[in-house]
DNA sequence: ACGATTCTACCTTCGTGTAGGTAGATTTCT
DNA sequence: AGAAATCTACCTACACGAAGGTAGAATCGT
């Protein structure tokens, strides 16, 4: 990490970062050209390297960012409620909103659960963070009884992912079936359905 | 399509085809080697050419073929049902089977969401398959009234969707949360709670 | 023998990384 | 204050490896 001492460069920085989570998101990884990220800054290639040493760190800093992001959306929502029910719903409505305003986002998460081996070695070097979230969230709902018994990890799998597909989706249905996930009506509607998936993975084993 | 003659080379195709899913599947299409491919089968590079005139060929064949296998099998399941629920929680363990018994069509699938413009021109050019199937169960049900009126891509989205991340995710939550997605206590509480979600998607407004 | 199948050898393209240079801004020294 | 020294923020040019595609020769099977 570049200390990087005058204003220029600090706004530099941030173009870079914004232009390769852009560029990675659309074709991934490998498929993506520095050359791409560097003409969306307006700056030549080699440039990068003064900020980034390499293609990968480049990456990681991308990859960082959207998760220390979404999970700052994720507790700010979270933080407005009390009761577990509330929270998880909270949480899951963070996330939904991180993904639809920063598509970009979405697909680079949804390729990282595509890979085998993501960052061999810990795999969950930056996502750990969420899932802790979730974890904590579904564990306190589950101790007070509110929740069935349930591994996090399922709420994670069933509920977390529409989300993304829900983002990533929404062009590649064919033409008559696409839709804009940023419109407020198709965005409400998807989470009524959300929120209403949510609380039957969560309630208690039949009331009555 | 190159017409194969002689038992041998039929043979050879297929487990190209094979090979091809699952180095597809690991790293993507452009990370993927076709030196790799080779190796796993056994023969040189060259030789893939013979069969597939290059590798965009080869990809398509291979992603071609999982959405076939994918709509027969949720095919056989939804044939054993005569109602609206059932057919479609047919179809959705199909996929469900479908995907744990071949993880390699689920990472591939799951890369295929990612893109921005898969297939340039039809990005559902071999899902639509699928699509369609989803679409025929849910519509009669709502025709039936059986089910509430609701966009089938939703369902696509909402509970499609976590048929894949329980497959993709199963070694990527971190070594103390990692599970084995094909054994059948853990598979089928997944399934449980997926046809939980399932039922709760299309119930039709509360019933009392 | 003759087509089917697989090989070896080579060419080409593409993209990253690296070496080294420079204009202009900023700080230091007297 | 103003020249000297240093630093920031880029640049051009090139070397290198990696991977896909191609041409044509060798081998296998019937």
């Amino acid at each position: 990490m570049k200390p990087i001492r005058h204003a220029r460069g600090e706004a530099t920085r941030q173009a870079i970062l914004e232009a390769a989570e852009t560029v990675f998101a659309e074709v991934g990884f490998t498929t993506a050209r520095l050359e791409d990220v560097a003409a969306a800054v307006g700056i030549r290639r080699p440039s990068i390297v003064y900020y980034f040493s390499n293609k990968q760190e480049l990456y990681d800093a991308v990859e960082e960012d959207i998760f220390a992001s979404m999970h700052h959306e994720a507790l700010g929502h979270i933080a407005l409620h009390d009761k577990p029910i509330d929270k998880l719903l909270a949480l899951l409505d963070g996330w939904l909103d991180f993904l639809v305003a920063r598509p970009t986002a979405a697909r680079i998460i949804q390729r990282l659960v595509a890979d085998v081996s993501p960052r061999r070695g810990d795999p969950t070097q930056f996502s750990n963070i969420l899932l802790r979230d979730v974890e904590i969230v579904v564990n306190e709902g589950v101790a007070t009884g509110d929740f069935r018994p349930l591994p996090p990890m399922h709420v994670v799998n069933a509920v977390g992912s529409s989300s993304l597909f829900y983002v990533c989706n929404s062009k590649q249905l064919g033409s008559n079936r696409s839709y804009d996930a940023a419109d407020p009506a198709e965005l409400e509607s998807f989470r009524e359905l959300l929120h209403l998936l949510t609380r039957a993975a969560v309630a208690p084993a039949t009331p009555g």
